[in-house]
DNA sequence: GCCCAAAGGTAACGCGCGTTAGTAAAAAGA
DNA sequence: TCTTTTTACTAACGCGCGTTACCTTTGGGC
C-alpha cells in the first residue's frame, strides 16, 4: 500500500555519470576489489586477471565514466609526470615556439608541461621575485624536471631553487656553466646564409650587424667570415655597419652601405627586422630585389619574412627543435642516463624564399 | 682505536635540505603535532596556537626547507586551484597574448594555469582527437574550470567533455550559444578607426576588406559604415575591395583602389598584414604616408605595425584583457556567482602611431 | 571546593590511488 | 590422498595533507 505512492524525490537520482566516480565505485560495479581495477587500468603484467573480469572492469569504467585522479595517482606513485617550463610568455613571438616544441615532445612522452610565467626583463623591475616564486610553485607541484627558456640567445642567472631538480636551459646558458643547455648554432647559421649568397654568384656582400655584445651577433658574423674565407674572400670593413635591432636601424645601416661608391650586390642582415628596413632603403633607390640587390635575413620571423615583398629568404632559428630536444634531454636526466653533451647546438636551417 | 680510522663513507651524509621533507618532519623538529603545523601553515583562525609555538614551527619550516606538496593538498582539500586552458599554441602570435592575460590574472587569484595544446585547424586532419585528449587530461588533473581560446574570432565546436566543469570561451563562441564567451567588439573597433580618419579630415575613405564570412569582417565593416553615417557620409561601393588576408592581397586591393580616377585620401585596412601590402602599393606610386594617403590598420600585430615605416596606426585586439576577463569570469562561475553577461564584449583601443 | 570556559593543543579519519604480501581455489603431479 | 604449483584475485598499508572531534591543562567565578 505504502508503495503505491511513488516518492517524487527519488524520481531522478541519475547522477551525471562522472563527477566524483572513484576506483572503488568501479570495483563495486564490477564486483571485484579495488586492487583488481588498479591492476587492469595500469595493466601491470605481474598480476593475473582473467580476460573475463578484465572486460567486466573496463565495461564498468566506461559506463560509470570513470576518470583517474592524476593527483592521487601522483601522490601514491611518487611520480608526477610533469615537467615545468619557466619562460617569459610576454615577449611573445619566440618563446611560444619553444613551448610548442617542448609541449609536443612532452605529449609524446606522456608527460605534462606546466608553464610558469617569468619576467626576465624585470630582473630588477617591479616583478622582481616573480620568477623565483614561479619556480617555487612548480616545485610545489613536484615537477620532475625544469626547463628554463629565454626569448633570445644569451647568458642568464637562474633562480637557485632549480638545482633541486634536473634542469635544462633552452636558448640560453648560465654564466657558471653548471647546467646543461641547448642553443642555436649561430656560427653555422651565419655560414649557411653567406654560402647561399656566394652560391648565387655574389662576391661583394654587405653586412648589417647587430649589437656585438650578444652571442647571436658574434656567432653569425664569425660564420659569415668563415664562409667568405673558404671562398678566398674577405669582409670589406666598409661594408659592415651596425645598427639598432629594428627596422629603422636596418634602414639607416642599409642607406650607408648602399650609398657607397662601390655598392655591394648582396646584403646579409643579421636579423629580419633589420632586413625589413633594408627593403625600404633598397626600394627607395629604385633598386629591385633580388635582381639588383639580394637580401638574406636571420631569425625567420614569420610575420615579417613571409609577408615582405618579395618574401624574404632567411635563416630560421630552430625553436621548436630546441624545445623538443630540451624535453628529451630532461627525460634522459631524470632517468639517470648520461646526456650527449653539456651544451648541445642545434642547426639553423636556411629558408629559401624569393629575395636571393 | 677503531675510531681512529674515519669512515669515509659517512663523511657526507648531509642531505640537500629539502628533498622529501614532509609536515611530519617539521612537526617533529618543532616538537608539536602535525596538525599544529597544518594549522599554522594554512593559518586557520579557528584553532588557537600560541604565538610562541607558531614561531617555533615557522622556524622549523625554514631550516628544514619544507615545501608543501600541492598534489597531496589538492587531494585532501578537494580543490586543485587549477584552471585549464586549451588553445592552439601553434599559430603563435595571438594565442600567446590571451595566455599571458589569463596567466597574470590567475597568478593574482592564486590559481595555476594548465595549458594544453589543441589543433583546431586540424579538426579533420591528422591530429584529430588531440583536442579531446587534451581536455581529458586536464579533467584528470581535476581542473576547476576550463578556458577555451581561439586564435581568431570565430564560431567553434568544443569537445563535449567541457560540460563537466565551468567553461568560458575566449575570442570565440559556440554555435549553440550554450557557453559564456568573451569576444572583441569588432563593430566598435571599426567605428573607432574610421572616426579617427574622419577627425583627421578625410571624407573619401577606401576600405580593404576581408573575407566577408568571418565575424571580424562583418563587425568591422559595420562599425565603419556607422561612423560614416554619423558624419553624413556613405561608403562608395567602388572604394571597397576584398582580398586575401595577406600582404599580397592587401597590395592588390590597394592597387585597384589607388588607380581609380577619384582616388581616396585615406585607407582603412581591415588587418595589418593587408596594410603592409598597401604600404608597398602606395610607395610604389610615389605617394607619401600619411601626407598623401593616410592608412589605418586593425589587429596591432606588433611585428608589423611597430616596424612598418612609418609606424602603423591601428586598432588593437584586446587579447590580454580577454584572457584576464576569462579567468575572472571563470572565478565567478566556479564560486557559483552569476556572471554579468552571457557574451561579454571587450573594447578594441586605437593605437596612434604615424600613418594618419 | 566545585563547575565552567577558554586556551592550546592532539588523535585519527579520509582524500583516491599504487603496491606488497598474502589467501583461497583449482590444477597438476606423485 | 596428499602435497605443490599456478591462477585469480583481495586486505591492508602508506603517499602527504586537511579537518573534525576530542582531550588536557589553566584560570576564574560562585
Amino acid at each position: 500500500m505504502a508503495n503505491s505512492t511513488p516518492p517524487a524525490a527519488e524520481a531522478a537520482p541519475k547522477v551525471t555519470a562522472n563527477r566524483g566516480v572513484t576506483m572503488a565505485d568501479v570495483a563495486k560495479a564490477a564486483g571485484v576489489s579495488r586492487t583488481a581495477v588498479s591492476f587492469v587500468l595500469s595493466n601491470r603484467g605481474n598480476a593475473s586477471i582473467s580476460e573475463e573480469t578484465k572486460q567486466r572492469i573496463l565495461e564498468a569504467v566506461q559506463t560509470l565514466g570513470y576518470r583517474p585522479n592524476a593527483g592521487a595517482r601522483a601522490l601514491a606513485s611518487q611520480r608526477s609526470d610533469w615537467y615545468g617550463i619557466v619562460t617569459e610568455i610576454v615577449t611573445a613571438p619566440f618563446a611560444v615556439d619553444i613551448i610548442k616544441g617542448a609541449q609536443d615532445q612532452a605529449w609524446l612522452d606522456r608527460k605534462f608541461l606546466l608553464i610558469a610565467p617569468s619576467d626576465q626583463a624585470d630582473a630588477v623591475g617591479p616583478n622582481q621575485g616573480l620568477e623565483d616564486a614561479a619556480v617555487e610553485k612548480l616545485l610545489e607541484q613536484r615537477v620532475e624536471g625544469l626547463l628554463y627558456a629565454a626569448t633570445f640567445h644569451r647568458a642568464v642567472h637562474v633562480p637557485k631553487s632549480v638545482s633541486e631538480v634536473p634542469t635544462v636551459l633552452i636558448n640560453c646558458f648560465d654564466a657558471d656553466g653548471k647546467l646543461p643547455s641547448i642553443v642555436p648554432d649561430e656560427r653555422a647559421g651565419g655560414r649557411v646564409a653567406v654560402e647561399r649568397l656566394l652560391q648565387a654568384g655574389h662576391t661583394r656582400i654587405g653586412v648589417i650587424n647587430l649589437d656585438p655584445d650578444i652571442p647571436a651577433a658574434v656567432g653569425r658574423l664569425e660564420g659569415c667570415r668563415e664562409a667568405l674565407a673558404e671562398a678566398g674572400l674577405e669582409l670589406d670593413p666598409e661594408l659592415i655597419v651596425s645598427g639598432y635591432a629594428t627596422a629603422d636601424g636596418g634602414y639607416e645601416a642599409a642607406c650607408t652601405i648602399l650609398d657607397q661608391k662601390n655598392r655591394p650586390t648582396a646584403l646579409f642582415c643579421l636579423n629580419d627586422r633589420m632586413a625589413m628596413g633594408a627593403y625600404d632603403a633598397i626600394k627607395e633607390r629604385g633598386l629591385a630585389i633580388p635582381q639588383d640587390i639580394a637580401v638574406i635575413g636571420f631569425d625567420n620571423q614569420e610575420l615579417i619574412a613571409a609577408y615582405l615583398r618579395p618574401k624574404l629568404t632567411t635563416v630560421a632559428l630552430p625553436f621548436e627543435e630546441m624545445g623538443a630536444l630540451g624535453v628529451q634531454t630532461l627525460a634522459s636526466l631524470t632517468a639517470g642516463q648520461p646526456i650527449t653533451a653539456h651544451q648541445q647546438m642545434v642547426d639553423c636551417p636556411l629558408l629559401e624564399r624569393y629575395s636571393v
